[in-house]
DNA sequence: TCTGGGGTCCTAGGACCC
DNA sequence: TCTGGGGTCCTAGGACCC
C-alpha cells in the first residue's frame, strides 16, 4: 500500500497524523543481537504464572499472543525459545526511537515503551509529506536500532491507530479523509479504541458486528446499550470524526493520578502473616516511588484477588495526604483485616495509593505528624541507602 | 499450576451540604 | 409531615489499554 502510481498527488498531504507502532517490541528486542534465534519462535514473558509479554511472528504463526497464559502458550509451541523481560533495555531502546520522533516534530505523544503519535504538520515544509516523514522514520529506527515499526497516516489519532495495525508487520497505511469510513466501516467493532471482550460480545448480540453496524445505529440506542459516554464515544469513532487532538507529554510535570503494586503469589496463600507481609513489601515500594516523585496521596486501595479469580478493593481516604510507608502499610493492613477472611486462598494482593498531589502542596498537619513519629524521616534514610546500596541492603525488619 | 502488572476512566449508590 | 434538586465526596466494582 505504500506504492504510488507516478505523477498521483499524494493523499498523505491531508493525514498530519502518525501512529507509530513497534513490531513485536519487547521480542524484536530480546532478539536483535541474536542471529542464531532468526528462525525460532520467541515469547518473551515470564513465572509460572505469568502470561505473554510479546512474541515474534513466527511465534504468532502458532496462535501465541500478548496476554496469553505462559502455561498455555507453551503448550501451543513447545519448540519456542522463552526468554525472561528485561525492561531497563526495552526502556533505552524506547528512549532513543522517542528522540527519534522528537527529531522530526516537538508534538509527540507517547503511549506506551513502543507507541507514540505524531503531528507532523509543521514539519512538511522540511521533510516532504506525511507519508515521506513515515518512510523516513521508518529507516532511521531500522537503522540505528535494527528493529521494524509500522506506522497509520490520517487526519485523526483513532484512524491512524488503526491504520498502524493494518499496516503490521513492517509497513505503511494512509488513510486520506475520503477514505475514512470505507477504511473503517467493514472492520469489527471489536477492533475500536474502547471496545473490549465485554462490549464486542454485547454489541454481537445486538446484531452490531462491524464498525459500519455501529455507525448506522441511532446514538440513542447505542447509549442505552453501552451507557452515554462510551455511546457517543463509539458514533464519533464509527463515523471518523473524534476529535481528540494528541497531548504532548513534553509539557509541564504531570503527575500520575495514582500509584500502585500488586503481586501474585508464587501459590495461592491463606496465610495471614504471609499475606501481611506482602502488603509491607507493597507499602514500601508503592511509597518508595512516590518520594522519588515527590508526590503524596490520600486515598489507599487494597486489592485482593481470591484462588477463583474474583477480584474485590477496599479503600480509605485519609484526612491528610501521606507518603509514609507505615502509614500506608497500616491502613492496607486495617483493610485486609476488617475483611475477616478466614481460611480464603488468596492469589493476589495489591496496595494503591490515589489521590496524589505534589508533596509541596500537602497540609501542615501531614509535617507536625511526621515530627511525632518520625517515621518519614526513617524513610528518607531507608531511601538514601537504597540508592547508595541497593534495594536489597535495606528493608523493613519484617522483611529480612 | 489457565489468566501479570502498571495504569485510567466510568458508573452508581449513599452521605452530606446548601 | 411527606419529600425538591444540585453538587461533591467517598466507596466498590468493572471495563479497558499497553
Amino acid at each position: 500500500m505504500t506504492g504510488l502510481p507516478a505523477g498521483r498527488p499524494d493523499p498523505s498531504w491531508r493525514a498530519p497524523l502518525l501512529h507509530v507502532d513497534m513490531d513485536a517490541f519487547y521480542a524484536s528486542v530480546a532478539t536483535r543481537d541474536r542471529p542464531d534465534l532468526a528462525d525460532v519462535p520467541v515469547i518473551v514473558g515470564g513465572g509460572t504464572r505469568g502470561v505473554v509479554l510479546s512474541a515474534n511472528y513466527l511465534a504468532r504463526q502458532y496462535g501465541v499472543r500478548s496476554a496469553l497464559p505462559m502455561t498455555r502458550a507453551r503448550r501451543m509451541c513447545p519448540q519456542a525459545v522463552v526468554i525472561a523481560p528485561d525492561f531497563e533495555t526495552f526502556s533505552a531502546v524506547s528512549s532513543s526511537v522517542i528522540e527519534n520522533f522528537r527529531r522530526i516534530t516537538p508534538l509527540v505523544e507517547v503511549v506506551s515503551l513502543d507507541e507514540a503519535f505524531l503531528d507532523v504538520r509543521g514539519s512538511t515544509r522540511r521533510l516532504g509529506s506525511p507519508r515521506d516523514i513515515a518512510g523516513l522514520l521508518r529507516a532511521t529506527i531500522h537503522d540505528e536500532q535494527g528493529i521494524t515499526c509500522s506506522v497509520g497516516v490520517a487526519a485523526s489519532v483513532s484512524v491512524a491507530k488503526l491504520a498502524s495495525r493494518r499496516a503490521k508487520p513492517d509497513g505503511v497505511v494512509v488513510v486520506p479523509p475520503e477514505r475514512v469510513t470505507s477504511f473503517l466501516h467493514p472492520l469489527d467493532v471489536g477492533e475500536l479504541w474502547g471496545v473490549g471482550d465485554k462490549t464486542r460480545e454485547m454489541l454481537h448480540r445486538l446484531g452490531l458486528v462491524t464498525v459500519g453496524d455501529v455507525a448506522d445505529t441511532p446514538l440513542r440506542t447505542l447509549q442505552r446499550a453501552v451507557g452515554v459516554h462510551l455511546g457517543s464515544q463509539l458514533h464519533d469513532l464509527a463515523w471518523g470524526t473524534d476529535r481528540r487532538t494528541l497531548t504532548p507529554r513534553s509539557g509541564p510535570f504531570e503527575p500520575d493520578r495514582s500509584m500502585g503494586a500488586d503481586e501474585t503469589f508464587a501459590r495461592d496463600t491463606d496465610d495471614r502473616d504471609v499475606i501481611v507481609r506482602e502488603l509491607l513489601r507493597l507499602s514500601h515500594r508503592v511509597t518508595g516511588r512516590m518520594r522519588t516523585a515527590g508526590v503524596a496521596g490520600r486515598t489507599v486501595t487494597i486489592r485482593i484477588r481470591f484462588a477463583d479469580f474474583t477480584t474485590i478493593t477496599r479503600s480509605r481516604t485519609l484526612p491528610e495526604a501521606t507518603d509514609v510507608t507505615v502509614d500506608v502499610y497500616r491502613v492496607a493492613t486495617r483493610l485486609y483485616d476488617a475483611l475477616g477472611l478466614q481460611r480464603a486462598r488468596l492469589r493476589l494482593v495489591g496496595v494503591r495509593v490515589e489521590g496524589l498531589v505534589p508533596r509541596g502542596s500537602v497540609h501542615r498537619q501531614l509535617v507536625l505528624g511526621e515530627a511525632e513519629h518520625g517515621w518519614a524521616e526513617a524513610d528518607r534514610a531507608v531511601d538514601r541507602a537504597t540508592r547508595r546500596f541497593g534495594a536489597a541492603a535495606v528493608r523493613p525488619a519484617s522483611l529480612m
